[in-house]
RNA sequence: GGCUCGAUGGCAGAGUGGUGAUGCAGGGGACUGCAAAUCCCCGUACGUCGGUUCAAUUCCGGCUCGAGCCUCCA
């Protein structure tokens, strides 16, 4: 398998440390608002990562955090007049109900920040001890001076880094690059006590803590946003390598590229943010998810109407190919070789889809059973990888759009199909073509097969 | 200003130093009462200017344009 390294910019082969447990932590949301799509690109991208290694290693511990200690969420808690508590709690059910709706499975472990202060104040400890951090004021920074590898993630001298800086510098900081671990809470912010006085963590911290924490002091992966590259990923690594006496913090560092709205960033300042399930009541999940993998995970996304659509109509000709192939038992046939050679090499979605509508070509040519049966597996376990295909072809036909949309209910459809099959019968095409096209006025596309009509929801 | 990454046909989007993936859309045909679905066939592409090469969309350089980071951000 071959993984882009963002550390050394170029594709590698990929070998677990230990191939017995494969170690993977992604970046997971600040819990205070609604996801938006872009949110849903990592999730959705390194789940296929996690799906892909799982059939290759026995065992993949996938971590996951939710960051549930952020100065958003006290400012959201703040306008409500409630406990932190309340916000993070309500915007970690909706994440994980968007992310079901998207056929994202739940990551091995999912920590949350609020469990693991003391194990976060351990570290700030420790790299206090090992001269990387110092306290000041109230804070404590780590300072960049001390590890002479900050810069190499993501490519930056950190003396140009300076001359463009566009923030004020703390007067406490020895570097103007160091960065906040500990910071104080006035009695009135969300604080916990530590060594330092009564505070909070630093963003960087959290993922270094926790990562340790579950994974241990070197892990193979770490993915997340390519905007986390700097300074979160740059950060997290100078302190875990400082912490854990110079070994290496994370082995293959991969980035998704960012969905652009239009061919602009999605921002709430730009006015373009779409949210995960506005997108949902009007596009069946599955969509969205194959839409998000339409292309390569390191290229940026546009994210359109089109593209949506494109998606479903995607969906359509392979669950088309399934529900043709009819009855036929499965067999225990594998996904093609040539499609987990395109996933193993980089993830490469676009290179497997094609397999896969190669292989429902080959399904709607088919004549054998025994083939049929074969394809019919090998289609349904190569959708598995990519967490596709795993409905009924009738349910995916017969789903409404999404959430909100409405049409016709499945006994006015079976009614008016039965009239058309009468109408039908008696030879009357001129009144079996006016409920086909009264059908489809209301969204229903009726055709004809050989096994009688059947229906779909547009 | 510094850094990173891109530029492929009507659209989306892989890939490759020499036979133009894949899906949608379009044209033709088969099938169908007519459609739809399906199958077969077809068309149009590699930003620009140079260089290397027998041969470049594919390698190298300049330019132009685009996205992202340098501040919270997936």
């Amino acid at each position: 398998m071959q993984l882009h390294n963002t550390l050394s910019g170029r594709k590698e082969d990929f070998a677990p440390l230990n191939p017995e447990r494969v170690t993977m932590y992604v970046c997971g949301p600040t819990v205070y608002s609604f996801a938006h799509i872009g949110n849903a690109r990592p999730a959705v991208v390194f789940d296929v990562l996690a799906r892909v290694l799982r059939r290759r290693y026995p065992r993949v511990d996938y971590t996951r955090n939710i960051t549930d200690i952020d100065d958003k969420i006290n400012t959201a808690a703040a306008k409500e007049g409630v406990a932190i508590k309340v916000i993070t709690e309500r915007y970690t059910d909706i994440y994980h109900e968007d992310l079901d709706a998207l056929g994202v499975a739940r990551p091995t472990y999912e920590p949350k920040v609020t469990e693991h202060l003391a194990h976060i104040i351990s570290m700030v400890e420790r790299l206090i001890a090992v001269g990387a951090a110092y306290a000041a004021e109230g804070h404590v920074l780590f300072n960049v001076t001390s590890y002479a590898g900050y810069g190499e993630l993501s490519k930056r001298d950190r003396r140009e880094m300076i001359a463009g800086a566009r923030v004020e510098v703390a007067p406490y900081k020895k570097d103007p690059g160091d960065f906040v671990l500990w910071k104080p809470s006035t009695p009135d912010q969300p604080g916990w006590e530590s060594p330092w006085g009564r505070g909070r963590p630093g963003w960087h911290i959290e993922c270094s803590a926790m990562a340790e924490a579950l994974l241990g002091d070197t892990i193979d992966i770490h993915g997340g946003g390519h905007d986390l590259v700097f300074p979160h990923h740059e950060n997290e690594r100078a302190q875990s390598t400082a912490a854990h006496d110079g070994k290496t913090f994370a082995r293959y560092w991969l980035h998704n590229g960012f969905l652009t709205m239009d061919s602009e960033k999605m921002s709430k300042s730009v006015g373009n943010v779409l949210l995960i399930r506005e997108i949902l009541k009007a596009a069946p999940g599955e969509a969205v998810r194959l839409a998000l993998l339409t292309g390569h995970y390191r290229q940026p996304l546009d994210w359109n109407d089109e593209a949506l659509a494109d998606a479903r109509r995607k969906l359509d000709r392979l669950y088309g190919a399934l529900r043709d192939a009819g009855d036929v038992a499965a067999s225990d046939a594998k996904a093609p070789d040539a499609f987990i050679a395109a996933l193993e090499d980089d993830i490469n979605t676009p290179a497997a889809l094609a397999e896969l509508f190669e292989l429902a070509r080959a399904l709607n040519k088919a004549s054998d059973a025994a083939e049929k049966a074969a394809l019919v597996a090998q289609i349904k376990d190569a959708g598995a990888l990519l967490g596709l295909l795993q409905q009924n072809p009738g349910e995916w036909f017969s789903q409404s759009s999404g959430t909100a949309s409405e049409g016709p209910s499945e006994a006015e459809i079976e009614a008016a199909l039965a009239a058309r099959i009468a109408a039908k019968t008696a030879k009357d095409y001129k009144e079996a073509d006016r409920i086909r096209d009264d059908l489809k006025a209301r969204g229903v596309l009726v055709e004809d097969s050989k096994d009688g009509q059947r229906w779909r929801r547009l």
